[in-house]
Parts: C-alpha cells; sequence; structure tokens
DNA sequence: GACTATTTATAAAC
DNA sequence: GTTTATAAATAGTC
C-alpha cells in the first residue's frame, strides 16, 4: 500500500511475510476495536499465524462468551447457511475477476451483466 | 477518517452510525482477508450489530472448525502458574538487558536493583 | 523499530 | 450508491 502496490497472493520472502503480518495484524486489530466502539458493534476475532501461534480480540467480555452466543445465533440453520454463504463468497471472487478481464462491449455481446441473480 | 478526524467514541447520530458501520464493517472484513493471503494466516471474525445482526468470516474452513481450533489452542493455557512463570521469565530476561547498559554508578544512583519485588 | 512515499480507507457531501 | 478531500495504513527502506 505504500511504495509498491501489494500483489494479493502469499508472500513468498519469510521475512517480508512475517514483517507484514505483525504489522497488519496490529493494523486489523485496531480497525475491529475501532468499528466496536464508533458504532457499538461486538466482535470477536482470533488469527492464527500461518506457524500456529494464537492472537485473538474480543470486544465485549470473553471470547467464550461471545463464541457461545455466535453459537447460538447460528444454531437451527448452520449447514445449508454455510453452504450458502461459501457459495456467495466463491460468486463474488469469481466475478471480481471476470470484471478485470470483460470490456464493456464484451458484457453486452453475453448479456454478462444478468449473471447474479 | 477523511474529511475530518474521527473521535474514537460511539457515534451518536444514527444514520451516521449505520453508515460507518456499513463501510468500517466492509473495510474489516476485507483487511482479514487480506492478511490471511497475504501471510499465510487463518483468521475467524464474526460482527454482531448494534442491532444483533450477525456478519462473519472464516478463512478457512468453517466458522465451527475455526472456533473448535481455538478452543483447543486455549485449552489448558489458563492454567495461572503457568502464565505467572512466563511472566517471571520475561522479567528475568528484561532484567538482564538492563544490567548490561547499567554502570555500578547508575544502579547504585536509582536503586534499580530493587527494581523487581 | 523508526521513517517517508504512496496507496488505501473513509467522512462528508452529493 | 458516487465522489472527493483528507486521514490512516503500510511497503519499502534504513
Amino acid at each position: 500500500m505504500a511504495r509498491g502496490k501489494v500483489q494479493m497472493k502469499r508472500i513468498e520472502n519469510p521475512v517480508h511475510r512475517q514483517v507484514t503480518f505483525c504489522k497488519r495484524r496490529a493494523g486489523l486489530l485496531k480497525k475491529a476495536k475501532e468499528l466496536a466502539v464508533l458504532c457499538d458493534a461486538e466482535i470477536g476475532l482470533f488469527i492464527f499465524s500461518a506457524h500456529g501461534k494464537l492472537y485473538e480480540l474480543a470486544t465485549k467480555g470473553t471470547m467464550q462468551g461471545l463464541i457461545e452466543r455466535y453459537l447460538k445465533s447460528t444454531e437451527g440453520a448452520e449447514d445449508p447457511k454455510e453452504e450458502i454463504n461459501m457459495l456467495k463468497n466463491e460468486i463474488e471472487v469469481l466475478q471480481k475477476g471476470l470484471r478485470t478481464l470483460l470490456t464493456p462491449d464484451l458484457v453486452a455481446k453475453y448479456a454478462m451483466a444478468t449473471i447474479v441473480c
């Protein structure tokens, strides 16, 4: 994001990857706290490093408490909801990829604009 | 963050709060995905809006799977003795670092030798 | 682990 | 939802 765009793929250089992990992890935790404070939300966030180390944030109470709330709010429709969300995510990713390749006339030609229901 | 700094407290205007919630929630989810991809991390993130609506992201597998991993990695680590020992070790390391910097007369002057209980 | 040049995120205003 | 001016995050560097 600075002094050069970043490619959205795994950083291969282990030193660069570790440095970026530290910086962005700190940034992510900060943003999560800010969202919770500014907008009165409750956030549970946990990050496993590639080597298995855990970093966590629970903006209210304990992570266990938030996890219980999460499980309660999802119980009853777990599997279908999970699958639907994963499929929606995949569609989103594919569509973003498509948009970068398609010119407006190609879109018109193949009517790709209606790819989404 | 733009056209004016933001005060780190709950946004009182409900419209502003809702708009900010949508924008920042999207930003937070994006940042989490980026961290996972760039640094080969696994992230579980769930957000309850002030009104109880759930937004979630699991960068690998399902949130249930990540929660299980989280619970495993934290179980057993709650032993107070374990944490006390780790903190004592850290203090020892820091003190050794200090001693390499302090000359005897500085130690005498500030009585740093008694910094630990 | 501090310093910029840049990119990104986003608050306010449409 | 789009735009735009500005604040924040951060990639590369030392």
